[in-house]
DNA sequence: TCTATAATTGAAAATGGTTTTCAATAAAGA
DNA sequence: TCTTTATTGAAAACCATTTTCAATTATAGA
């Protein structure tokens, strides 16, 4: 379903439709855990084998233009991408099985404001990132 | 100041001290700003034109290894590096000048727990950054 | 449906940051 | 001072990512 709804979004605007970029779409929208390019290609190469890293890249590119995927920052490396949430929201990771599971946190304001006055900063952006051990893995 | 710490803990883990050592711990301790391997061979080299990148790359990672810098992620890149804040401290980030400040974060813990709860996780280790412009860049 | 056009493709080459290799050098303890 | 062994810089290797390019193909319009 929300391969759909990035596909839609892909054609809106203005991008074609193409057999690798279905390949990518499916299998990126479909995983709770972020997903490496490399990981990405491997896994759609199971139903495309024709597929190109280099359209994997592309594709990845065009979805977190369009705000349907987000890169995640892990000590190990950035270089993994997950679904984005809906609104706005934080992450929470399990250092075992790599889950990424979304939480709210708008209780963040009111440190946000204190920080910004004891700093005297104009505060835009924030990032907050747990790392634990899920249920499944404890 | 920092510098001599530095030295000191590097000296007392066993590893000697070096004029290429003393230029990269000379650079970084007294930056403010999040630098890049390439920066810190570039700023090292005025003084100590004889020093190697792989130097300063071995270097830092020695320095990470003793907690004494920490590598930053920003939307740009995480290449960066910059001097460990006393105790457990989160990161503010200008925009503008790249300047950063730590601040304590310690009302987290009510968040965090509640995470926990909520999602049946063990939650082992977080990240805050805040972005935003600093009193100067206004 | 057919055609024309321009976006997209995969392969290969290029790029750029980081790491490894290696022989020469130099720090530190005896 | 002497000896040992960590450390050095240069060059090569590495590896993830990006660019180039000619061939292919999705899509809009006839």
């Amino acid at each position: 379903m929300n391969a759909n709804n990035w596909l839609t979004s892909l054609s809106e605007n203005g991008y074609r439709l193409t057999g690798s970029r279905r390949a990518v779409v499916e299998i990126v929208s479909a995983s709770s855990r972020a997903m490496t390019p490399l990981e990405v290609f491997d896994s759609a190469r199971a139903n495309h084998p024709e597929l190109g890293l280099v359209s994997v890249y592309r594709t990845l590119e065009k979805l977190e233009e369009l705000h349907l995927i987000q890169r995640v920052h892990q000590p190990g490396g950035c270089q993994a991408f997950i679904t984005t949430g809906q609104g706005h929201q934080h992450l929470l990771l399990c250092q075992i099985c790599g889950q990424v599971t979304f939480f709210e946190g708008d209780d963040l304001e009111t440190l946000i404001t204190s920080i910004a006055t004891t700093t005297g900063y104009s505060i835009k952006e924030h990032w907050l990132q747990l790392f634990g051990v899920c249920a499944n893995c404890r």
